[in-house]
DNA sequence: TCTATGCGTGTGTACGCACACGAAATTTGA
DNA sequence: TCAAATTTCGTGTGCGTACACACGCATAGA
C-alpha cells in the first residue's frame, strides 16, 4: 500500500504539500506540482478512503423529503427503509440524515415540510418532487442557498439536480407489454385497469402506460386492449361489479395489467373463480402486493427496488459530500421481474431495515 | 456520535478498558465489565469502522481458487469481475487478494492450482470446488492450517466452510418450470436440452433439472415434458440434424428449457426458421447468450448474479477478517428473471469491472 | 522484616493514514 | 535591506486498537 508519506519522501517534500496537490488546493509551485503528480501517477497512488473518511469528518447533515406512509398507503415504505439502511451505514462518515415526510396527496403538507426541512440548513437535500408548482420554489431556494439535491423515484426535467434516481417508467411499461404478451395467446385479449387518475405520479404512471402500448403496437400484436379507469383506489372495491362484468362481458380477457402500484385491490375487486383464469400483471413489491403474487392470483410483479433507490440516494449523496464523487446523471434501478418462485430471494436485505 | 472516549469518561476508566470489554479481551474486573456493557447499552454505542479499519490494518492476504475464462468459456468471467470489484474496495482495509485460475475440466490443474495457493499461505480463501475428490483433500489441508474458507458457486455438503454465496439451483428449476408453463399452454409440449453430461457442475445442473420436473409435477400440468441429451457442447452444433429432427417430430413442442449455461450452442444450431415458434428459457447472462436474449431468440435467462456473488464472497470474508463478523451460513443469489426488455438494467456494475 | 515475584486490573500512548491550519522558510519586489 | 508574497513544513485531529507499563496487593523466600 503506497500512502502518501511515501509519495512525500520521493519527492522530497511533506505529505501536506503532496496533500494539497491531490486535493487542488493550491499554493504549490507549478514545478513541485509537476514532480508530485508524476510520482503519484507512477506509483499508481489511490487516496486511501478508510482514513480519508476519518480525517473529513465534518458532521454533515442531509434532509430527505419523502411521502410518508401508512397501511393504506405503504409503497413509500421500501425507500424509507433503504434511506434508514444507508444512514446507518454512513454515520460513522459524520453524516446524520433527517426525514421530513409529507402527505402525498396535499401540496401544502409538502411546501410545509419543505419550510421545516430548510430551517436545519442541510448541507444536501434528497427529494421526491411530486408537485411540480412547489418543487419549482424548492429548487429555487435550494439553488440560492447553493445547497445540492437530487430526485428520488420522480425525475422531474429543467432543474440542475445532481442527479435522479428511480426507474425507467416507460421501459418499465416495454417490460409488461413484453410479459403480458408472454403469457397469452394471439387470440387473448388484455385489460388495463388504471385504478385512479393519479395525483402524483401521474408522469410515471402514464409512462408506464405508454410503454405497454408501445410494445404492442411495435410487435404488430392482434391482441386487443382494453381499459378500465377508476377515479379513486377505493372505488374500485366498491365498483366490483363494474370489473366483474366487464370480465364477463369480454370473455376473450385473460390478461390484466396494472400499471400503478395498486394491482393487490383489483385483486381483491375480481371474483375467485375469475381470478384462476387470468394472468394478472403488476408494479411495485407492497406486502399487499406480495401476499397476492404468494397466492397465485398475480404472475408477475415488476419491481422498481425502491428499497435500493432510497439505500443508494444516501450512498450517492453522501459520496458526493465526503469524496466530491460526481454521480451520473441518472442511475436507472433495474426492472426486476418477480414471481412467486422467486420474490423470497429478493428483498433481504429490505426485511433487515424495516421500519415497523 | 458516541465515541469510546465518551463512554471511558462515563465510566471513569480509560479508553483501553473500554476497548477489551468490546473485544472480550479480558483483564477486566467484573464490576467494571457490567458497568461500562450497561452504559454501552444506554447509550447504542457502535464502533466506528471506519477508525476501526484504520486502526486494524493488519494486511490480511485473500487466495481464491477459481476457474479460469476464455473466449469458449466465458461463465466464470463474471465472478472473476465480481472479485475484481470486492478486492478493490477493500484494497484500503489492508486485504490484498490474489487469483489462482485453474482448468474447470481437470482435477490436476484443480489440484496443482491449490498447490500454489497454499505456498502463499493466506489468511482466509474463496473456493470453487469442482472437484469432490481433490476438494476433500484440500479441506483438509485448510481444517490442519486453520485457515478459513468459503464456497462460491458449488455448494458442497459435508464441510465447516464459513458459507456458502451461490443460487439455489432446485429452486432456480422451479423456477424455469414456471416461466416454461406460463409461455406455453396446456397443449403444447416442452424439449429440455441437456448440453453434455457435465464433468462439473453437474450437481447443481441435476438440481436444476429437479426442481424444473418438480414444478410441472406439482402443478399438475399435463404439459408433456421430452429430454434430449448430448455428451459434449460441442456435438450440439455438430448434430444439429438430431434437435432439428425432433423438433419436426414432435412439431407441438413450443418451450425449450436449457437448464447449463449453454443456451446460445443450441440457438444456434436450431433452424432459424424454427426458432421463431420457440420460446427458449435458459441460464446465465453470458454474452453469448445475451445476444441471443437481444435478438429474441431466447425468451428468459434466469440469472445467478455471478457477477454479484464474486463481488459478495470478497466482502463477506473481508468482514470476518476485520471485523470478526460473522455470515449466514448460506448466502443465497437473487434468482433474476431477463429478458430482451430489461437486460440493460441489470450489469451496469458489471460492465465497469469487467476484465477485458 | 525486607526484597522478589506474581497476578489481576487498569492506564497511557503510539499507531494507522489523510487532512488542514498555523507557522516557518524561502523567494520576490521595492 | 526589509516587508510582502509564495511555498513548504510540522503537527494536532479524527477514532479505535493493542501493547507496554504502572499500580496495588498477595504470597514466597532469604
Amino acid at each position: 500500500m503506497i500512502t502518501i508519506k511515501d509519495i512525500a519522501k520521493e519527492a522530497n517534500v511533506s505529505a501536506g504539500t503532496v496533500d494539497r496537490v491531490l486535493h487542488n488546493r493550491g499554493g504549490v509551485s507549478t514545478e513541485t506540482e509537476e514532480k508530485i503528480k508524476k510520482i503519484l501517477k507512477e506509483r499508481n497512488f489511490k487516496i486511501n478512503l478508510i482514513a480519508s473518511s476519518l480525517a473529513m469528518k465534518k458532521n454533515h447533515t442531509l434532509a430527505t423529503l419523502i411521502p410518508d406512509f401508512d397501511q393504506q398507503n405503504v409503497f413509500w415504505k421500501s425507500p424509507h427503509s433503504g434511506i434508514e439502511k444507508g444512514s446507518q451505514e454512513v454515520k460513522a462518515y459524520g453524516i446524520e440524515n433527517h426525514i421530513f415526510p409529507f402527505n402525498q396527496f396535499d401540496p401544502n403538507s409538502y411546501a410545509k415540510a419543505f419550510r421545516e426541512l430548510i430551517k436545519t440548513s442541510p448541507d444536501a437535500v434528497i427529494l421526491v418532487p411530486i408537485f411540480l408548482k412547489e418543487t419549482k420554489t424548492i429548487i429555487q431556494t435550494l439553488n440560492n442557498k447553493k445547497i445540492p439535491y437530487l430526485f428520488l423515484n420522480i425525475n422531474l426535467k429543467g432543474s440542475d439536480r445532481l442527479c435522479y434516481i428511480g426507474q425507467k417508467s416507460f421501459e418499465a411499461g416495454i417490460l409488461a407489454g413484453k410479459l403480458s404478451n408472454i403469457c397469452t395467446t394471439e387470440d387473448d385479449e388484455i385489460l388495463m385497469v388504471l385504478t385512479r387518475k393519479n395525483l402524483f405520479n401521474h408522469v410515471a404512471i402514464q409512462d408506464r402506460v405508454e410503454g405497454f402500448l408501445d410494445f404492442h403496437q411495435k410487435s404488430n400484436s392482434k391482441t386487443k386492449i382494453h381499459k378500465l379507469q377508476f377515479n379513486q383506489p377505493d372505488e374500485v372495491f366498491e365498483s366490483r361489479e363494474k370489473i366483474n362484468q366487464f370480465i364477463e362481458k369480454y370473455p376473450k380477457v385473460k390478461g390484466v395489467v396494472v400499471p400503478s402500484s395498486r394491482v393487490s385491490i383489483v385483486c381483491e375487486a375480481i371474483d375467485k373463480e375469475k381470478l384462476a383464469d387470468l394472468r394478472i400483471i403488476g408494479f411495485d413489491t407492497t406486502p399487499q402486493n406480495i401476499d397476492f403474487l404468494k397466492r397465485g392470483d398475480v404472475t408477475f410483479l415488476i419491481s422498481q427496488k425502491s428499497f435500493n433507490q432510497g439505500y443508494k440516494s444516501i450512498i450517492t449523496i453522501t459520496n458526493f459530500l465526503v469524496h466530491k464523487e460526481i454521480p451520473n446523471n441518472e442511475i436507472p434501478t433495474p426492472l426486476e421481474i418477480i414471481t412467486k418462485e422467486n420474490y423470497m430471494f429478493s428483498h433481504s436485505d429490505e426485511r433487515k431495515y424495516s421500519i415497523e
